[in-house]
RNA sequence: GGCGGGGUAGCUCAGCCGGUUAGAGCACAGGAUUCAUAACCCUGAGGUCGGGGGUUCGAGUCCCCCCUCCGCUACCA
């Protein structure tokens, strides 16, 4: 352990509390997180493991909406579901808080106050919506209204989820207010902005210092720094009414941008769990704050929570942040809404005091340096061939040995041969390899190095054979066992950060009050004559079908996802005479090419009947140049032109999409239909 | 298109400040064994290290170009 520091303040990410945890969550950080944190609790070092609810925002007010209930009670339910379900997992938090918290509101605010009183921010006046009747702005996702792209009718203000195009709310065509159904009018409303660009220098500095970091946090910090125009000021408050009052006069109906908001929540949280001594951790130099987080949050924990502290002044910044990439699930993305995804407090009812072999599995697979997937087929041949099979198995028949040969009383020690020297060695040499890569935070190599002190133990009971030797040579088969007996006590003491459960259950077994990691550089801790418990199976085999069960489930919300794809609904009454104003026609494609530096557009050159013109079309993921010159097409030839990439687009191409957002030509059946047709 | 991270045995990954015959686990094949949840132990097979150039006595490891996957970002009238 980096000996300049004297205690380490762990964060891991605070999950947004409008759904319950998976499986994804655990492996990017509250698993590595936690078996850092047992580490350093294991070698006596002071540490705190600190985390909470993200309760406030948007989607919370929305989902509030949709359930016809309050943004209280919906934090309060996924707040419990939450915290439990880490509960049980052993992820040891010293504290579990929640941003709508008391303390929290009182941390947030003062932390904006004194920002805002040393003039840390900018004010800008912008036009967002407002809808009069509510009386209030609307956020992004309160506003409603056509895709101009795919003119979905029910496209939110900051994305449409049929076609999933990000847009501006004010991009959308007719808009309407979720809250009231009426049309949001332009209104001008003030925020304050933390301007980033002009601290920039000084958050450059300080990324730079951390080179040391992972390849993909320092890749993506250098990547927000160095591009085009770097940093841009970020609106630190919202209009909204759910969240930290912004505490300024005049900012009546406005909160903390909740990305402001959130890590202050570590600060929060751990006020709370310290009233006294919090500040050690926070703001004395031989402290260390390590952000355990997911790859999405790395610009808010490397660059806007630093910028705010170092606004503030009084606090250290990160030493570290380590960060995992994402976790895939049966080769697909998991997504809350399409019901892809292994749900925590499931996991726990469906495979009852099984947390080790998913805690084992995680971390084994851990996303550390790209994306990874999970299958149920790969956890049961980890949870049967490594758990059960390796490590399980050397407990089991050490512990049936002893009791065979001595009635559960460890044996002496005697001479110790050569090859005994050499496994005694390995054991006493297996902590600082472990707590080495543990402490770089590679903690798939340091659970496979863990499971390796297993592997030595069995490699040496086949090759010392003690069921053999003990018609010949009794006093040799006491050392042998009393070897073996050393080798599973200090697999549970290593065990710990990792499998906390079994850790505790092999010490249970050994009859040994759990012992702390400095202990396991040692290979003498169970003592002669010591009394072990009968044999106890540390793990199960998980069968076929359990795993069928788990892949039957998902099939089934597959499934639910398709039906549930049904085509848009139709869209408001128009008039036959609105139609006739399009003028729709049949035309050729004369020539096609890509538009340089773009990845959708193609320039197309048609012929329309009555002239020839250029149009700009996103199709390119769809159809190649040379492969469509010739192509009868439908075309809206009297739309305004636009100038897409430099170039004057005189009109659109009419595709079909599909729910994938597929694009598709329409054309007509017959060759007879000339250039110029009309479509009605 | 720009930026970042990947592309190494069937699978999951390590190695990457250049240096002997490219590693591990799982899966597979053969053998040995019975203390053990048919588990363990040994042996083996399996890779032109995404492709192509270059630098070097020597490159998976450095440089250039290209292909491809993931993320952010631009573009879809």
């Amino acid at each position: 352990m980096a000996s300049q520091f004297k205690r380490t303040l762990v964060t891991a990410a605070l999950p947004y509390a409008n759904g319950p945890v998976h499986i994804g969550h655990l492996a990017g950080c509250y698993l590595p997180a936690d078996i850092y944190v047992r580490y350093l609790r294991s070698i006596g070092h002071d540490v705190k493991y600190i985390c909470g609810s993200d309760e406030h925002g948007v989607p919370i007010t929305i989902k509030a909406k949709l359930e016809g209930t309050t943004p209280q009670a919906v934090v309060d339910k996924y707040h419990k579901i939450m915290g439990d379900a880490f509960k049980e997992f052993g992820i040891s938090f010293d504290i579990y808080s929640r941003t709508s918290s008391k303390i929290h509101h009182q941390t947030a605010s003062d932390f904006f106050k004194t920002l805002y009183e040393k003039g840390s921010f900018t004010e800008q006046v912008t036009e967002q919506y407002y809808d009069e009747s509510a009386q209030q702005f609307l956020a992004d996702r309160y506003i409603v209204g056509t895709c101009p792209k795919c003119k979905n009718p029910n496209a939110y203000g900051d994305q449409c989820e049929n076609c999933g195009s990000s847009l501006n709310a004010t991009d959308l065509i007719e808009p309407r207010s979720t809250l009231s159904g009426s049309k949001p009018v332009l209104k001008q409303t003030k925020n304050w902005f933390l301007p980033l660009d002009k601290l920039q220098p000084k958050i450059k500095a300080y990324i730079e210092k951390h080179a040391d970091w992972k390849p993909n946090v320092y890749g993506q910090c250098k990547s927000w720094l160095d591009s085009g125009d770097g940093l841009q000021p970020r609106a630190m408050t919202r209009d909204l009414d759910w969240g930290v009052p912004v505490p300024v006069k005049g900012a009546d109906g406005k909160v903390l941008y909740v990305w402001f908001d959130a890590p202050i929540g570590y600060i929060s949280a751990t006020k709370e769990l310290l009233p006294d001594s919090w500040e050690n951790y926070w703001k004395k130099e031989d402290s260390r704050l390590i952000h355990f987080i997911g790859k999405d949050n790395i610009v808010f924990h490397c660059i806007i929570f630093p910028a705010m502290l170092m606004e503030h002044g009084e606090f250290i910044l990160a030493d570290n942040v380590p960060a995992n990439e994402f976790l895939n699930l049966e080769g697909d993305k998991i997504s809350t809404s399409r019901n892809w995804a292994v749900w925590l407090h499931e996991y726990l009812l469906e495979f009852k005091d099984k947390q080790d072999a998913l805690r084992y599995t995680l971390c084994a697979n851990a996303p550390e340096a790209k994306d990874n997937d999970f299958t149920w087929k790969d956890f049961q041949t980890k949870n049967n061939s490594e758990l059960v099979a390796i490590f399980g198995n050397f407990i089991n028949r050490t512990v049936v040995l002893t009791h065979k040969f001595y009635e559960g009383k460890v044996p002496p020690a005697n001479t110790y041969a050569k090859e005994d020297l050499i496994v005694l060695a390995e054991l006493a040499n297996a902590p600082d390899k472990i707590a080495k890569a543990i402490e770089q935070f590679k903690f798939r190599e340091a659970i496979t190095e863990w499971m390796n002190v297993a592997r030595i133990g069995n490699k040496y009971l086949a090759e010392t054979e003690p069921w053999k030797l003990i018609k010949t040579d009794e006093e040799r088969v006491k050392t042998i066992m009393n070897i073996a007996l050393q080798i599973s006590c200090n697999l549970a003491i290593l065990a710990e950060p990792f499998l906390p459960f079994t850790s505790k259950k092999l010490f249970g077994l050994l009859n040994i009050v759990p012992l702390k990691w400095p202990a396991a550089k040692h290979t003498g801790n169970v003592a002669q004559g010591h009394l072990i418990h009968k044999e106890e199976l540390l793990f199960d085999k998980i069968e076929d079908s359990e795993i069928e069960l788990q892949l039957n489930k998902l099939q089934k919300s597959k499934e639910a996802n398709v039906s549930a794809k049904k085509a848009a609904p139709v869209k408001p009454e128009t008039t036959f005479d609105d139609f006739v104003k399009m003028d729709i026609r049949i035309a050729t494609i004369l020539e096609a090419e890509v538009v340089p530096k773009t990845d959708k557009l193609l320039k197309l050159k048609l012929d329309t009947g009555v002239d020839v013109r250029t149009v700009v079309s996103g199709i390119a993921a769809y159809y190649k140049p040379e492969d469509i010159i010739g192509q009868k097409v439908m075309m809206l030839a009297n739309l305004a032109p636009r100038k897409i990439k430099g170039i004057e687009s005189q009109g659109m191409i009419l595709m079909a999409e599909n729910a994938k957002g597929e694009l598709s030509f329409v054309t007509p059946t017959k060759t007879e239909i000339e250039n110029g047709s009309a479509v009605k």
